[in-house]
DNA sequence: GGAATTTTATGCGCGATGGTACAAAAAACT
DNA sequence: AGTTTTTTGTACCATCGCGCATAAAATTCC
């Protein structure tokens, strides 16, 4: 721990009664089960913890909230990217921890599966706003870029096929993450999902 | 044209002053820009041209139309394959027809994209409801062993690696139509689109 | 202790939504 | 022509959902 931003000597007024950070993750998995537009502020509030006047004063409306929410699962997202690439693993070894993390994301603790929120969620609301749709574009865009990166050296340590068009093995390796949330989603199960992984594994990783 | 089934003597009262099909067209194409729920049954009625007591009384409640909806995409679907499967044309020719056929559906004739119907809409659904749940996971296993059957033949007759696994080719395929409908919907670009589907025929048609 | 400030808590208004009742209309049957 | 049958058209209702107004509560500053 760093020093936690303590500098802070209390504001001023009556304390708030929540944690921001953790009232957003619960935003988020609430929208995650239903996506945006069959989510009532009910729901929200009730899953946050929070009465609705404070919920507007802290996020916004219904759709700034979701805006919110989807940032906060893209820093997730990245971190858990971060952390599969933490100690400059193999190729094979950083992509088996990368679907293995996404998909452990993927199954909540008790229901049935949900899948990614991204795939899952927002891609309905990209199609009439813009601003989602953007955000949904930098997301796959970033995970490309970050692919293409890791497997294009993984092409110059020799880790892959030489006659392999690396930067084409990098857009299946996204792909491959799309069709596991979209299945995911879909209800298959651990095991129908973990041989996609190994298929495309054994593609990848061939040499 | 066989016979229309066209015995009926006419039914007996009112004649109905909508086309079933072309009803249900339109309403896929409705649910197809925003989703179940966020599209309005006032919405739905417009669109198809009638009343909603009409829209009642043909297809049920909302839910019955939207899954209504969804098995009517997917005879589209099941169609647009078999025929880039009509003339039994080599692996690559075949693929290709199926991804720009796809990709052309994904881009309706006005506005912005909207990607598949499926991953687009019905995903945010199926976590909440099992029957569009079990229909989706049909759907993708029906894409699967499609191309799985098509690519072990493409095997049998040396059209591949021969070293490569046929089904594993086979589930990279099917992530790569799921990568685009899901980039489609997020907004990239003809081109982009395109640069994905070379590169899956990259990788998969290469020996 | 009292004023000022910020957050919480209760409740409400108003429009939108899904679904339906009821009468008029258009056809076939007698 | 009149009856029967099926569909259409209008209008309606109960409910739900979003967003906000207003008052109470909790804390710091003077």
């Amino acid at each position: 721990m760093v020093q936690k931003t303590d500098s802070s000597p209390r504001p001023r007024g009556r304390p708030r009664a929540y944690d921001p950070e953790a009232a957003l993750a619960r935003a988020l998995e609430t929208f995650w089960k239903a996506g945006y537009a069959a989510t009532s502020l009910d729901e929200l509030s009730a899953a946050m913890g929070m009465n609705r006047p404070s919920l507007y004063a802290a996020f916004g409306d219904k759709r700034a909230l979701f805006l919110k929410s989807l940032e906060h699962y893209r820093r997730q997202s990245a971190a858990m990217i971060r952390q599969a690439l933490a100690d400059d693993p193999p190729l094979r070894t950083f992509l088996a921890r990368f679907y293995a993390a996404a998909l452990d994301s993927y199954r909540p603790g008790t229901a049935g599966a949900r899948g990614c929120f991204l795939v899952g969620t927002a891609t309905t609301e990209a199609a009439g706003d813009p601003e989602v749709r953007a955000l949904l574009a930098d997301a796959v865009r970033q995970l490309d870029a970050a692919l293409v990166k890791r497997i294009r050296r993984a092409a110059e340590r020799g880790e892959i096929d030489r006659a392999a068009d690396p930067d084409a093995l990098a857009y299946l390796a996204s792909a491959t993450l799309h069709t596991l949330a979209h299945r995911a989603r879909a209800g298959q199960s651990r095991a129908e999902l973990d041989a996609i992984v190994a298929a495309a594994l054994d593609v990848i990783c061939r040499r």
